[in-house]
DNA sequence: ACGGTGACGCTCA
DNA sequence: TTGAGCGCCACCG
């Protein structure tokens, strides 16, 4: 059957939510937070995550290269499993679930 | 309009 | 350092 049968119906915000993922580079990561912060709204991180989940882009919107603000890797819709897999394979070092030195290759929108 | 949900963030013990 | 609790917001039924 057709996975995308519910036509996923994404909000303005959301889709900016979304093209701002688009943005970060390979081998960086950005926070839920930054994100919201450039979407609008610095206290929206959880609106964040539920955009992302609607992501129906998905090798087209990295949605994988965003995690938390202390660096854990916080959700996936095929499993954090596989996020942390997609990040190694793109340079960014993963140890025990969260990211190493977050900070450092985090992408801010500032 | 109202209440529940969720890929979060921060504080406190 | 790790876990539990509370607060935040946008979306859905």
């Amino acid at each position: 059957m057709n996975r995308s049968n519910k036509k996923k119906v994404l909000t303005s915000w959301e889709k900016k939510v979304l093209r701002l993922v688009s943005y970060i580079p390979e081998g960086r990561v950005t926070t839920y937070k930054e994100l919201a912060g450039a979407a609008g709204d610095p206290l929206a991180a959880r609106a964040a995550g539920n955009a992302l989940n609607k992501n129906p882009y998905s090798p087209l919107v990295p949605c994988h290269r965003v995690v938390k603000s202390d660096g854990a890797i916080g959700g996936f819709a095929g499993g954090r499993a596989v996020k942390k897999k997609w990040l190694e394979r793109e340079g960014v070092p993963v140890k025990k679930g969260k990211v190493v030195g977050v900070e450092k290759i985090m992408y801010k929108y500032k």
